[in-house]
DNA sequence: TTAATCTCTATTGACTCGATAGAGATTATA
DNA sequence: TATAATCTCTATCGAGTCAATAGAGATTAA
């Protein structure tokens, strides 16, 4: 399951995504039209930033706006910055690989071929999936897959 | 990323299935096995029995066996008892939905869209994955897909 | 100069996680 | 029938995480 932070970066994001070409939008805006708590929100902003998801400009007529294309974030960036790897293990994580302390061979084990190919798939469809296909698209009815 | 509660789960169980027919396994010879911490096993199985993964047998020579046949077990099964849903949202999981109280139409959300193509992902891998395919195969060359 | 913003860090309460403990219930067997 | 060997159940603990709030600091447009 998401955080509730993931959850709150997603909407945010999607928002973001929907606003005027590189219009800096206010965090206290983006708060409302997504729906999360303020506070809560500036913290979730600023990790984003700090991972080059978004862009913020300080000072009056200030704001938060996306780091890159709508296009080239992808929900797998985005919740791998509030929920951590995608993986279900830290030995078939690509971004936060790490060996099993006991692990006798990691090419036989058989957890980690099962880990491994859930990853994969995971990470296939939402490395996909970006705020630019997501966002109120301006197509059709996208019934997308 | 799995609980240390999913992860013992997962190596008890495949030392389980690896036990000659029927045969029941005590808790202790599990933990030592498995490399689990003994007490906090005990409650794993339990709670892997009452959903149905185990069977068990009290009292002198009692001990722990497969619920059912080690093909019919998958890793889905195992991680939804240890971990909870394998979606990233209530409302996308199929053994523990739940509507997003804000949500507007789940028909058209983007990131309802998203995150069911990631469970159908995951859920596909993780259901086909059993523990007859992953156990210590009598195959010969073990080198299992 | 000042008001409007984002930035950073601390704090809080509730909850979860991993682990340990121990008394209770059941059963094979001597 | 008594007993030892098992599983069963519930409580507890400390550490950590999560969601949220708070407030002082830094920066910038006007």
């Amino acid at each position: 399951m998401l955080s509730q932070k993931g959850r709150y970066a997603l909407h945010a994001l999607l928002v973001l995504a929907a606003q005027k070409n590189g219009e800096p939008m206010m965090i206290a805006d983006i708060a409302e039209k997504a729906r999360v708590p303020r506070k809560f929100l500036e913290q979730i902003l600023l990790e984003l930033r700090k991972r080059g998801i978004l862009r913020s400009q300080r000072g009056r007529q200030g704001g938060y706006m996306l780091g890159r294309s709508a296009k080239e974030i992808s929900f797998a960036d985005i919740i791998r910055v509030t929920d951590g790897p995608l993986a279900l293990s830290p030995c078939v994580s690509v971004t936060a690989y790490q060996r099993c302390e006991d692990c006798e061979d990691e090419a036989t084990c058989a957890i980690r071929k099962a880990l491994l190919a859930a990853r994969d798939a995971t990470a296939a469809v939402l490395e996909t999936q970006t705020l630019a296909g997501a966002s109120s698209t301006p197509r059709r009815t996208r019934r997308g897959a």
